[in-house]
DNA sequence: TTTATAAATTACCAAATAGCTATATATAAA
DNA sequence: TTTATATATAGCTATTTGGTAATTTATAAA
């Protein structure tokens, strides 16, 4: 059960839905990320890990960056089904539709300067 | 996106989600919920409203007693999916048949003297 | 080697939350 | 009408959590 609940208090906080949404779309980058959630660099890196121990999402450097991408394996039952559930139920969701319009400005060679 | 995020919110609970598997098993009034639990019955009266809130059950007075069942209709496109996930993820969980195992021998007229 | 930057970790604070006791409300039995 | 009981609400406390700034670590450019 605690898999369970670390899943669904994973997924209870605004900000780590929209990156879920974020990351149904491309692959991004902590600092990339950060930018559409208007929020400082910790923060970001808190959600993220939490997200990761819920097996939502996964990360592999990338240089000085850090990749961060959906958990597509199986790892975890409960993940992989929300993860498809989410990817159909946001489809018409507000927040997504400006989340998808932000994302198209955003890229880490202009954001996070190098 | 806050339909959402409350659904996943009340399912963050262990107590809550034990409440739901309680539900999937049979009707039930609050001095019976809390009976198994084993926490202070305005406990149970608040985790129930959360639960109310989210869309994942329905309450109904009995006479002193108050009835909570699972929400079956879809007022809630989320938490009537998690509502069907939940029921087939939880046929082996431990916990699950742990509760299984107590609620047969709870009944409102032995708990609640009436 | 020095400098700059992306990301993680640490330490802290304010807000939210799960628990409790005490009290109020509603119903039914005496 | 009085009494007893099931549930809800209010108010409190301890813990958790989302945010921050400061610091550390890792990588790459100069």
């Amino acid at each position: 059960m605690k898999a369970f609940v670390d899943v669904m208090k994973a997924l209870s906080d605004p900000n780590r839905v929209k990156i879920i949404m974020m990351l149904q779309q491309k692959v991004m980058c902590v600092c990339e990320l950060r930018e559409v959630l208007q929020v400082a660099q910790p923060t970001v890196s808190k959600h993220l890990k939490i997200l990761e121990n819920a097996g939502l999402v996964t990360s592999k450097k990338d240089g000085i960056w850090v990749n961060y991408e959906l958990e597509n394996g199986s790892t975890n039952l409960y993940s992989s089904t929300i993860l498809d559930n989410m990817k159909n139920w946001f489809e018409q969701d507000e927040a997504f539709t400006e989340i998808k319009k932000n994302i198209v400005f955003i890229s880490r060679d202009t954001i996070c300067s190098r």
